[in-house]
RNA sequence: GCCCCCAUCGUCUAGUGGCCCAGGACGUCGGAUUCUCAGUCCGAAAACCGGGGUUCGACUCCCCGUGGGGGUGCCA
């Protein structure tokens, strides 16, 4: 049997981290096995734009290389992948349910049913429906139908005994019948209801395990019930556990943006991005712009593998030291057995430590290939760069190392070499070039560094260092002023690369254009 | 309310009765290196939710609490 696993997403025009993670987990399991990962589109609700809602998910997994082998795009010997395509196949499955007696017409309005809840709830009873509204013959749906009601489908769940499943995370878990509610499954309308849409694509798609998020557990009783009603083979179960908000159990959500935001980690990401955002001309809105949606590591330009491997960490781990796996690994060591089944929340921190590792190993030319199309984005450089721009840009990332967390943060490292006159942070030409002494300091390190030759770090360190001496102050106290002039920050990578960098005339001509400021 | 799931350092986790006075990673703190920052190196603090069983022996098994989460929709 080809194992085929699936993911469902609604088009919303986002894709949310825990999606992916279902995602993740679902396309790892299919190639693990060497079956099949398809991609459904559950767009029950009819959205008008569904391609604008759909392209930022198709997008955004086909960035994290989690690529499928039917569905959206590439089409399959299944389709339909649409549900909004399919609404005939659910209307003759509830059609057969009904026929043998696994559902039933339901006249009763919505207010009817309410009343029956509370009145259950607040008798401390589990609520289960009279079916006082229910036709189980044509005479009775008459009937109804005379006093003007509309009738909708609902399940007709057993009463009695109890649903055993073995869940590929959470062992075995029984559900008694006789707490599941009689759903409606296709509307007064005539459209269906997600959990009937659900099983028939599962077996129409030939799936056979489902991998979903542990909010799905309790649904899965009454789907079964759908599914053994229609006599479909069941399926493997996975339950995920939830991925959770920051330091907390509770499901993530794009909704409670504001209150991970108070979360200090989350905002600092949230600020980078933002930073990063700005400068490139993105109008990130909150909405898809956060922390929480893949888009915004792929705008600020996070490794998509880095966000792949922090994800299968969440929920699972192959042992009690390996955490870094390149793609092929992570596909010959995942397995369902080894998932975790307690909620993980969601660490920005770790994400970013993730990020790092993967950041600080890539080869300069790749992170020159990552970093260009940011500075293009900001007007930095000429698009295409010019093979002057090119070159100085891979210098700096050389010389900036780990600094560069993510693609994004080489606007903050190159800016000032690729403008004329880069802009003086005030704070630190305060603290490092308006105090007083730092005027003749800097002048004589400017007349040496006419002088030096070549003009290359390791001739640049030996006269500042001289300069120093020789003026009886300590190499720090010329190195941070030089720093300002030339980049107009306090902080940054090693100096004398900058200064071979940025080469002997324009470093001369920011030396002397910065001895006004000093003190 | 009712049903279901979950419970090891702040966080992600290892641990399937003795190897555990609980291991790793992120983060935190301290130190070293350095021109700042980043990094790197060294070191430290930090957890088995509580109570009962079972057992010669429980983080590991069972029960009960407690806590957290999910479901309970003509949402998905």
């Amino acid at each position: 049997m080809t194992v085929r696993t699936r993911f469902a997403p609604s088009p919303t025009g986002y894709l949310h981290i825990g999606g992916v993670r279902t995602a993740l987990f679902n396309w790892l399991f299919a190639r693990r096995h060497g079956g099949q990962f398809i991609l459904r589109i559950d767009d029950t609700d009819l959205a008008r734009n569904i391609d604008e809602a759909l392209d930022p998910i198709l997008e955004g997994l086909r960035w994290l290389g989690i690529d499928w082998d039917e569905g959206p795009g590439v089409g399959g010997p299944y389709g339909p992948y649409f549900q909004s395509q399919r609404a005939d196949r659910y209307r003759t499955a509830a059609e057969k349910l009904l026929a043998s007696g696994h559902a039933y017409r339901d006249y009763a309005t919505p207010a009817e049913l309410d009343e029956e809840r509370k009145a259950a709830q607040a008798a401390g009873k589990p609520f289960l429906y009279s079916r006082r509204f229910a036709a189980f013959d044509d005479a009775a749906a008459a009937r109804f139908e005379a006093e003007g009601r509309k009738p909708v489908v609902r399940l007709k769940m057993p009463r009695e005994g109890s649903l055993v499943l073995e869940d590929a995370v959470r062992g075995r878990v029984e559900f008694a019948w006789e707490r599941e509610q009689d759903h409606v499954i296709q509307r007064a309308d005539g459209s269906c209801l997600y959990h009937l849409a659900s099983v028939v694509d599962d077996h129409d798609l030939a799936i056979t395990h489902v991998i979903r998020a542990e909010e799905h557990l309790s649904n899965t009783p009454r789907q079964a019930f759908i599914a053994l009603s229609l006599e479909y083979e069941l399926p493997g179960y996975a339950h995920l556990p939830l991925v959770a908000e920051p330091g907390s159990r509770t499901k993530l959500s794009k909704r409670k943006l504001a209150t991970y935001l108070k979360n200090q980690d989350f905002r600092r990401v949230m600020e980078h991005g933002q930073a990063i955002a700005e400068r490139i001309g993105l109008t990130g809105e909150a909405d898809t712009f956060n922390p929480v949606i893949v888009d915004f590591y792929r705008e600020v330009g996070y490794l998509p593998w880095a966000i792949d491997n922090y994800l299968a960490l969440l929920g699972w781990s192959f042992d009690d030291k390996t955490e870094f796996f390149t793609r092929e690994e992570l596909i010959e060591k995942f397995s369902l057995e080894r998932i975790n089944a307690s909620p993980a929340s969601f660490d920005p921190k770790k994400l970013w430590a993730v990020e790092d590792h993967y950041m600080a190993a890539l080869p300069v030319e790749e992170k020159l290939a990552l970093m260009l199309p940011y500075l293009e984005k900001a007007g930095l450089v000429a698009s295409p760069p010019t093979a002057e721009q090119r070159e100085i840009v891979g210098k700096v990332i050389e010389a900036a190392g780990d600094r560069l967390k993510v693609a994004g943060d080489i606007l903050a490292y190159a800016d000032f070499f690729l403008v004329d006159e880069p802009e003086m942070d005030p704070a630190a030409v305060a603290k490092r070039l308006a105090k007083p002494g730092v005027r003749p300091l800097l002048e004589a390190f400017t007349a040496a560094a006419r002088e030096t030759e070549p003009f290359e770090p390791g001739p640049l360190e030996d006269a500042l260092k001289a300069t120093a001496e020789a003026a009886g102050a300590k190499v720090g106290d010329l190195v941070h002023p030089v720093r300002v002039a030339i980049t107009g920050r306090g902080v940054g990578p090693g100096l004398y690369d900058y200064l071979a960098i940025l080469g002997r005339e324009r470093s001369l001509a920011r030396l002397e254009r910065a001895l006004p400021r000093c003190g």
